[in-house]
DNA sequence: ATCAACAGTAGAGCATAGTCTATGGTTGAG
DNA sequence: CTCAACCATAGACTATGCTCTACTGTTGAT
């Protein structure tokens, strides 16, 4: 597909896909039997966008989610790596957990008290 | 106490504390006595900062902080409007809980697969 | 009296994460 | 053939949340 309908598979601004793209988290390839130099991408594509979305709504960084990305689809890093990596972004998600329960206490208890 | 305790006293920089002066998160009185023009701070204004810390780290923005504060310390809204107020950070809280939960389950998931 | 360490204001600069504009090439329907 | 609707790149601009610099005034110890 190109990358308007990536836009509209994904919900997002194609100038946000092509800076993402800048960014290294998705990559289209370009078909060199083609005259034009439009860029195809495919599920993956689909897949790593929406990976991209739910990871930033838990305050992922892009950098944080470019290791996700690397960890889960990319061949930079040996099994042993990737599930350490992986385990981290765990550790991350648990402590903020916490912070986020330990807050919603902080507010039940200035509710009661008001 | 002076700008300087209150930031050993929060871990905030001076500058921080400044920023945040400005953005009315928190605020200093000037003793109208002495001929300089320093801010005092009391013990609200390290508990406010307190809970700016706490507020941020779990994704307020400043913003949605000063609303916050404003609901806990102002005289600006109603006892229902406070209560409302708290109450719909609760439903953010909660939100931000159940997607930080489908992200760890995501990625628990993708360690089994790899 | 002087000097470091503090206080203040104003405003510049920076990182992150977009968002938009300008410019120009490509494609497909009519 | 032309026109809208798409594609590309480069780079300017924005918002948020700091962070720092410049400059000036105050305080307190020596």
């Amino acid at each position: 597909m190109l990358i308007n309908e990536l836009a509209k598979r994904t919900g997002l601004s194609v100038h946000t896909i092509r800076f993402y793209e800048r960014y290294g988290l998705v990559k289209g390839t370009r078909n060199q039997s083609s005259r034009n130099n439009y860029f195809h991408y495919d599920e993956e594509a689909v897949q790593r966008l929406e990976l991209v979305i739910d990871a930033k709504s838990v305050g992922f960084t892009l950098q944080e989610i470019a290791e996700i990305l690397d960890a889960w689809y990319g061949n930079v890093y040996t099994k042993t790596q990737k599930l350490r990596i992986l385990a981290d972004k765990i550790i991350v998600l648990d402590t903020r957990i916490k912070e986020l329960r330990d807050m919603k206490r902080q507010i039940q208890q200035c509710m009661k008290e008001l």
